[in-house]
DNA sequence: GACGGAACAT
DNA sequence: ATGTTCCGTC
């Protein structure tokens, strides 16, 4: 009775604060990408997660909600009025903890949260299945010391201009938009989120004004003054996010210097638009829920950033340097597998093979012996041709955890009883058992597991495991493992391997800190003579070896997953190009003394040792070297190729 | 307080 | 899809 009344009493709020409602209103600080993570396609209303990493975000929230304990927990201190300001930003009077909290509850199953049992009103984010979707290109791996940080590393919305999805290639690295200046994009997309785009409550009372109030009439103030408030002050912006550039940038902007030896200007650096989103209130920045107790250090931990300066972006075509956009694409690419990012994000790219991701094994054998070129150690990394069959190696703590292509049902029926990671299974992946961190034949031991059900019904896992300690595996979560990690108050010894951890450990096991970066990552240019293609596909069999997994045999399925084609394309892209190095080479002793007078320095080899040339700044497509158009042709025919194939499925 | 099912809303 | 509302259960 009272209920109905109650109800009524709300519908007809909700009509007047819907006639009420104006457009304009100060909005989040987040882009509009951040409201269309993979989770909610299409919503681009407040999500209560983003609400309450805007309440942590702000000081003036911390006696309401902050950080707390663990590595993204975090405790809501004042239920009632946490619950008040969610109710107010969602135009819900009759908001109350109760609703709110089974708001929460929700994300359990899709593991954006979880609870911490034991401590009241205490919850933990999973920023690997957060934030990372959202913002694949945060350095995660930088909380520097091993004291457990509750805030994330989130990124700098004054220090960094990253942007993700990026929508087409021709929103990349605008180099008409200035993006470090005052009136630049920075400021702009400071009125675009003072203008709000994603205020869907917009009367008075909105908390909407009462948040982005608070931080000293700045927050969601119009011009960049706002921003000061985002980032905690004793952190400069490039301390605490390093956004692609690590390895520096010879064409990095000339006035852009750092207290580093290498110079690191995000702003400059990043390869994103703006706003993946067409339309107004494509904002491309993001507030930071920063706590005051996160520390990061900088470090190189982004592999590459396409230069900007070498590629005005026309149309929706590239006329990118290709080798700049494969080691950008490596760059991405990791970042996108290491962040659970399903490859279908490379769509984005509609003239790029995907390529592989890294190896351990090899990135073992790098840190053994360290390649003169590679590119951590190489200060300029773009004069050091990337080929095309050579795994780009590079160093992460991480381990990878891919998507490989979803088997088709007659697949998934034929292989019903066969342990996935067995050589018999998708073909992909090669595993043997052992205890040691690799097996007999120098693969890293994958694991291969169902992805949540959550997430999709036919997916699955590839991890992998092969540093893994036994005590830490757990589940793909396992790539924020930390150098030190805590004790595990479950598995105090790891005495057992649990394949299927319980649910609890997994949890623990999701929620961990990132792992500080290795101190050089990602060197993708190493020319090793004999570096084998990447580990999830076949690889000869060194002596006394088993035999090598078998691929997926060609033309044997007519309708290929568009994963798996991108990694089949890659494979083949990896036997030509190894193959043609090959001739190449051949060709080359041959012609040695002959070519070298010819050439005269007009034209690089893709060879190790080839003295750097920069490349051109202008006019790429008229004045590609020719190694660098075939490399180009090559992009665009398998690009051509792939479409037709995909038009078969 | 916490959890999760169910119906419902947007 | 992401909550909101309600409610029974622990």
């Amino acid at each position: 009775m009272s209920q109905i009344q109650h109800k009524v009493e709300w519908r007809r709020g909700k009509r007047r604060r819907r006639a009420e409602k104006r457009p304009g209103q100060a909005g989040f600080a987040f882009p509009d990408w951040a409201y269309k993570p993979e989770s909610s396609p299409g919503s681009r209303q407040i999500q209560l997660w983003h609400f309450i990493l805007e309440l942590l975000r702000k000081e003036e929230y911390h006696d309401v909600i902050a950080w707390q304990g663990d590595y993204g927990e975090f405790v809501i201190k004042d239920p009632d009025e946490v619950a008040r300001l969610w109710g107010a930003r969602k135009c819900k009077p009759q908001m109350n903890y109760d609703k709110l909290s089974r708001a929460l509850r929700y994300y359990y199953n899709k593991r954006i949260l979880h609870k911490t049992k034991g401590k009241r009103f205490t919850y933990k984010f999973n920023f690997n299945k957060l934030v990372l979707v959202n913002y694949p290109f945060i350095d995660m791996g930088s909380t520097g010391s091993g004291v457990p940080q509750s805030a994330p590393p989130l990124p700098s919305a004054a220090g960094t201009h990253f942007r993700f999805p990026p929508s087409t290639p021709s929103d990349m690295l605008s180099p008409n938009e200035d993006l470090r200046s005052p009136g630049g994009v920075f400021s702009a997309v400071a009125r675009r989120m003072a203008r709000g785009s994603v205020s869907d409550c917009s009367d008075g009372t909105s908390v909407n004004s009462e948040i982005e109030d608070g931080g000293g009439g700045g927050g969601g103030g119009p011009g960049g003054g706002g921003y000061r408030s985002m980032i905690h002050p004793r952190l400069s912006h490039e301390s605490l996010f390093r956004m692609y550039g690590g390895a520096g940038n010879p064409n990095a902007h000339p006035g852009s210097r750092g207290p580093l030896g290498h110079r690191v200007h995000p702003d400059n650096l990043s390869p994103f638009p703006v706003s993946p989103l067409p339309g107004p209130g494509g904002a491309g920045l993001l507030a930071p829920p920063q706590s005051p107790a996160l520390s990061l250090t900088p470090s190189s931990h982004l592999p590459y950033t396409p230069s900007p300066s070498l590629s005005p972006m026309l149309g929706s075509h590239f006329s990118f340097n290709p080798e700049e956009m494969k080691r950008y694409l490596q760059a991405h690419h990791q970042s996108v597998y290491n962040y659970h990012l399903s490859p279908r994000a490379f769509l984005h790219y509609p003239n790029v093979i995907i390529p592989q991701p890294h190896r351990l094994a090899q990135d073992k054998r790098e840190l053994a012996h360290p390649h003169p070129h590679s590119a951590h150690s190489h200060p300029h990394p773009i004069h050091h041709p990337l080929h095309l069959g050579e795994e780009p190696p590079h160093l992460s703590p991480f381990k990878f955890k891919l998507q490989p292509p979803p088997l088709g049902r007659k697949q998934r029926d034929g292989s019903q009883g066969h342990h996935p990671s067995s050589a018999g299974g998708s073909g992909l992946i090669s595993n043997s058992s052992s205890t040691g961190s690799l097996n007999s034949t120098g693969l890293p031991k994958i694991k291969v597991e169902p992805i949540s059900d959550i997430e999709s019904e036919e997916e699955v896992e590839v991890t992998d495991i092969s540093d893994e300690d036994p005590d830490d595996r757990g589940d793909e979560y396992d790539l924020f493992s930390p150098r030190h990690p805590r004790p595990h108050p479950h598995h105090p010894n790891g005495t057992s391997s649990h394949p299927h951890p319980h649910d609890e450990d997994l949890d623990e096991d999701v929620f961990k800190a990132p792992a500080p970066p290795p101190p050089g990552l990602l060197p993708f240019f190493t020319s090793h003579p004999h570096r084998g293609p990447p580990t999830l596909k076949s690889e000869p069999a060194e002596p006394g070896d088993n035999p090598p997994p078998q691929p997926p045999a060609q033309g044997q399925t007519k309708c290929i997953p568009l994963k798996l084609r991108f990694k089949r394309r890659w494979s083949e892209d990896q036997r030509m190009e190894a193959m043609e190095e090959q001739d190449d080479k051949k060709v080359r002793g041959e012609k040695e003394r002959e070519r070298e007078t010819e050439r005269n320095g007009g034209m690089q080899e893709n060879g190790a040792g080839s003295a750097p040339s920069p490349p051109p700044l202008g006019g790429y497509e008229c004045s590609l070297p020719l190694a660098q158009r075939g490399v180009n042709q090559d992009l665009h025919q398998a690009t051509a190729q792939l479409s037709l194939e995909n038009k078969d499925c």
